[in-house]
DNA sequence: ACCTGAACACCGTTCAAGT
DNA sequence: ACCTGAACACCGTTCAAGT
């Protein structure tokens, strides 16, 4: 059986992923890459359709909108978190330990989707309970279950839940934030001006603006991480 | 010279609000309103028009694009920080009064504005270290150099800020969530069907249902903002 | 000086039609 | 079964033209 050529296998020298086939998941990969590449705004039902080498209209027969498309892009990356070895669904080594892994995943989730994330925090959930950025009912059934297992009351591990839930939106928004994410145009062309604001009117602005513009995030994660895990130990019965 | 009839004074009684002329502030404003009434998705150049009885491209000689009409619009919005009475420009009472006052302020304002927070949590600042939600150079001012008159050091002062700019980032924009504010659509037609979740495979949710949907916003608030205080006097030197 | 009509390039989405 | 072409209603934005 001498193979002398393989005529699927070869790659013709495109340069970009190739079309193995269209359908949901590679749409909302593409999507999710997309997004992290140009931003949100860019993201068009046509323009997605020209990047997966098919016209807008067929992505239709797999997404019924883009706002359904948004959504599962969302979902397609928090997605991620299940994958992440070092987060556990459930404890292993105490209810703090737990907590630490899982905002620690998050962040490394966040950061790893600087432009995706503001819509991880944004989209509306399907319940108003199950509050981003976790996102999905398994995350927080993970979560009351870590919690109550360790001798939190119904409403302590509530409590608990949410306290995580706003610390962690508030970071990492404002972390990622920074990064130069934004639901915004990024302009190819000019990558936004330099803009050195004019300060003459704040003096105290002018003299703290380089320790402003250090950047600290991790020690202010960790930092309110851990105040935030003895704030949670005091709920504890 | 007698002048039995002046031509101009004459208001025609038309029932909706006068269109007394075109500007800026008064089309941010519309703006602001309309987002509030139908969602940042469907403000659109065209209907902000009509509802200032007028054709859209008239409003580009006010406003440059509606990237920037959004960006007046989250300006006009925490411009009304500076009229709430209850929240000083300076400290009278000491760092935590001023402190509690402006973290209230911002939440009373975020109440009165679900539809448009998003917007201020997740527009581009002038600068990375202007976050949200204060987002502007002079309260920033105001902050630093309240918590820096009452001893903190410089870097306990930007740290300060930082805190206290995630803290309510991530609480105020859970709240207005939970109020069902995001960025899309809110469907006029059907305000989103009750959709109530298949929960049989989350036993904990299950029973924790009714927990997880009351109403606790305000007592979470304050219960963070003290622990949060608590946490920056440790800073204070 | 201020507003408008017409036009351009681009959207999301539908549907009959092609292969 | 899957993709496309043509079409519709709607955008943001520009600009010459009207008053």
């Amino acid at each position: 059986m001498s193979e002398p050529e393989r005529r699927d296998g070869g790659d013709k020298g495109k340069s970009t992923a190739e079309k193995p086939r269209l359908d949901r998941q590679r749409i909302l990969e593409a999507g999710a890459e997309f997004i992290e590449q140009f931003g949100p705004r860019h993201l068009t039902m046509r323009r997605l359709g020209t990047e997966l080498g098919v016209e807008a209209m067929s992505l239709y027969r797999y997404i019924p909108s883009r706002e359904n498309l948004l959504d599962g892009i969302v979902e397609v990356v928090i997605d991620e978190l299940y994958k992440d070895p070092e987060v556990y669904p459930e404890p292993r080594h105490g209810w703090q330990d737990y907590l630490l892994r899982l905002a620690h995943g998050l962040r490394r989730l966040a950061l790893a989707h600087p432009q995706v994330f503001p819509l991880i925090a944004t989209r509306p959930t399907e319940a108003p309970w199950v509050r981003p950025p976790l996102r999905s009912l398994r995350w927080v059934e993970s979560f009351l279950k870590a919690l109550t297992s360790a001798g939190f009351s119904d409403q302590a591990a509530v409590d608990a839940y949410r306290a995580f839930s706003s610390f962690l939106l508030g970071h990492l928004l404002l972390e990622v934030a920074a990064m130069g994410a934004d639901v915004g145009p990024v302009d190819e062309a000019e990558p936004r001006p330099p803009r050195s604001t004019d300060l003459s009117d704040y003096p105290l602005l002018q003299s703290l603006q380089e320790r402003l513009s250090e950047d600290r995030s991790e020690q202010e994660f960790e930092e309110a991480l851990e105040s935030l895990l003895d704030r949670l130990e005091a709920l504890q019965n």
